[in-house]
DNA sequence: AATCTAGTTCAAAAAAAATTGAACCTGTCA
DNA sequence: TGACAGGTTCAATTTTTTTTGAACTAGATT
């Protein structure tokens, strides 16, 4: 009969100290405390955690962890594993910044873009109407300038996924 | 005697679309929405606007406008101007990309780093005094690659930089 | 078939962040 | 000098976001 037993072990100084790394870190991608402390816990640990365990060594409730878990997933960030309990499904975490940036380029920035260039094609009829003339020279300008920096942000996401390729 | 009188009316519909679009897309990098709307609407007006102008525009209070200038100022994102009344200060948007993510980096992005760093040094030092050697050795690891992610970000902020230099 | 249990969902509660507005500077003008 | 106006500050309030936890689903297990 294997121990599939919840941790419930407070964390270690080691553990703590990255877990709030991780948890700063998520909030200034604008993603919740929550899900940067399940990853911290998953990088810094070499057996993979079960929902339970995470619940009781982080002290969040079963649900954060749930749609924390789920989000990770999304995004690429862990991985599911055997572990004790054949009955749980255990995570691990992925470090491969590719992977990391690769699913926050995908799931947050790009929808982003997206609706940006919809938006900008919106304005493009609005401004058509314009009636005096050098006002809507004016917002075309504008528009275009709009327009640039959307192409410019296309332009820049697979760079950065290209560069931290490793 | 000129006239500086603020400005009270409503948004026009293009106006409306962009500062809601500039609104939006500060959201993105974890700012205050306020901050969106008085570039937005800076950025597609001709004349620079003065506080009360944005204040009566936007209506927004004098209080968050206030804040709002002077992040933007902060990010290199507008500058000050002449304008109908002496007495007042006048702002127009700077439009290029470039500075602007570069105020986004200099004031938000890089001062993350910054204290990434320090925390991993002291991650080091709590490591050693790990016990178990095998573990130690995993944590070790680990922290090497939290350091290499921390020196794969500071190379690619100067990068961007440069690819939206125009 | 009835019972367990891992995991999900989502309305309500709590926490965090942004906004307001009144008090307060500071420099100008009469 | 005193009244006034533009601008700032910050404690209180409002809004938004995150977290909680009880109810629920689904797939074993007896």
């Amino acid at each position: 009969m294997p121990n599939g037993a919840p941790k419930l072990e407070v964390l270690t100084e080691i553990e703590q100290e990255v877990v709030n790394m991780c948890a700063d870190a998520v909030r200034v991608a604008g993603l919740p405390k929550s899900l940067g402390e399940i990853y911290g816990l998953l990088f810094i640990s070499r057996d993979p955690h079960s929902l339970d365990d995470l619940v009781g060594r982080l002290q969040i409730s079963k649900g954060s962890v749930s749609q924390g878990l789920k989000a990770l997933r999304m995004f690429g960030a862990i991985r599911e594993r055997e572990g004790a309990d054949a009955r749980r499904t255990y995570f691990e975490a992925d470090i491969k910044l590719k992977k990391l940036v690769g699913g926050f380029i995908r799931e947050q920035l790009r929808p982003h873009l997206k609706s940006g260039n919809e938006r900008v094609k919106e304005l493009e009829k609005v401004v058509m109407e314009e009636e005096d003339p050098d006002q809507r020279v004016f917002y075309e300008q504008r528009v275009k300038k709009l327009e640039r920096w959307l192409k410019q942000g296309k332009l820049i996401l697979p760079l950065m996924q290209r560069v931290l390729g490793e």
